[in-house]
DNA sequence: CACTCGTGGCG
DNA sequence: TCGCCAAGAGT
């Protein structure tokens, strides 16, 4: 580490951990996957199947967004064998709408190795769950503290944001990672393993937001540096953000009574293993009709119903939406015929659920 | 190691 | 309307 790099004095330590482990027996969020403090206390223990779904949801994602997936998951496949067992083509499914489609693929071969390779339990080291497809550090870290309390560091963006504050740390992200993270090491504790990484997460979440932080209401108020020097909200401070680009394409909705042509996209990359209507490539630039045309499934008389606009993680779209009815003898070998009613069984990504609402496709 | 990879909610 | 960004991982 730098030797510029903080350390927070063991008084402070000391006296935070007890602050916020306090809190946290009266503040912790209710959540599904996680067995509160008192339960917790009484020995009782989560479903490790249940913690590395949520984990591998949450990543990126909001509490709000996961909640509804993971009772479907959980619902659908009550253990890491069924979800192992499953065709691949239907986590997607049931993961279409949550974004970051490769979390789904890592989930699903996770699954099968953790049953083929572990007998169906999952590792309990650190060290071993990083190993695992979708398991990085953090997850890594987080599984082994609340499933198993063990005292690893738990870095994720909640924990960044909570230190780049208590200690006012003017380094930007994503420069500053590695001082977070050692700052958040001097506070990991035997004592109350798995709670203390869940207060630090909830505190963030809830208090100590990236927004409007309620430090009135912060249990660590009295020690925060970045409450007392300057605006807490101004950390962790962040390297200006570059322009978003926009891509221009087309996409072509063709119909057959009350059915859409679809195709899957390839099984990596954007949206990898999802499926679309079919759809020309996103230029930079738009392009002239007739060439657009061209991208077109058949030739058909093709009618322009609209637009939609999409944002991805580094570049806007602007899709035009043709559609057209199917000639009687139009034939394929690409893609396939789905029921406009039975939609919700395809593993359609919002962009596509956006592009079939548009030309009026979605039913229930 | 910089880049890729979604989506919805919220001020 | 628009920018911000959320329990990151893979390459």
């Amino acid at each position: 580490m730098d030797t510029d790099s903080i350390i927070p004095l063991p008084k402070t330590v000391q006296v935070c951990r007890k602050a916020l482990l306090d809190w946290y027996d009266g503040h912790a969020r209710d959540l599904p996957w996680r067995v509160l403090p008192v339960a917790r206390s009484e020995g009782q223990r989560p479903d490790p199947y249940g913690v590395w779904l949520s984990e591998i949801m949450l990543q990126q994602t909001s509490v709000t967004a996961v909640k509804d997936y993971y009772a479907a998951f959980l619902d659908r496949w009550p253990g890491v064998e069924h979800l192992a067992a499953a065709p691949l083509e239907d986590v997607l499914t049931c993961w279409a709408g949550l974004g970051y489609y490769a979390r789904a693929r890592n989930l699903h071969a996770c699954a099968q190795r953790v049953v083929d390779q572990h007998g169906g339990v999952f590792p309990q080291t650190e060290a071993e769950l990083r190993t695992l497809p979708g398991i990085g550090d953090y997850t890594a870290a987080a599984i082994a503290a609340i499933v198993h309390d063990l005292p690893t560091n738990v870095v994720d963006g909640n924990v960044e944001r909570v230190m780049a504050r208590l200690h006012q740390v003017e380094r930007p992200l994503p420069d500053a990672k590695p001082e977070l993270k050692s700052l958040a090491a001097h506070y990991v504790l035997e004592y109350r393993a798995a709670d203390w990484p869940q207060a630090l997460m909830d505190l963030g979440a809830t208090i100590c937001r990236p927004k409007n932080p309620k430090c009135d209401l912060c249990p660590l108020e009295r020690h925060c540096l970045a409450t007392k020097t300057g605006k807490p909200d101004a950390y962790p401070r962040r390297r200006p953000k570059v322009a978003r680009p926009v891509r221009y394409g087309a996409a072509f909705v063709l119909c057959r009574d009350d059915t859409v042509l679809l195709r899957r996209r390839p099984a990596k990359g954007l949206l990898g293993g999802m499926s679309e209507v079919p759809n020309s490539s996103w230029q930079a630039q738009k392009e002239v009709t007739e060439t657009v045309m061209m991208s077109a499934p058949v030739e058909a008389n093709w009618h322009n119903v609209g637009s939609v606009r999409h944002v991805f993680t580094h570049f806007a779209l602007e899709l035009d939406i043709y559609k057209a009815e199917a000639s009687e003898g139009y034939q394929t070998n690409e893609g396939w015929w789905a029921s406009c009613h039975k939609l919700d069984e395809e593993a359609l990504p919002s962009l596509m659920r956006k592009v079939l609402a548009q030309a009026g496709m979605l039913l229930k």
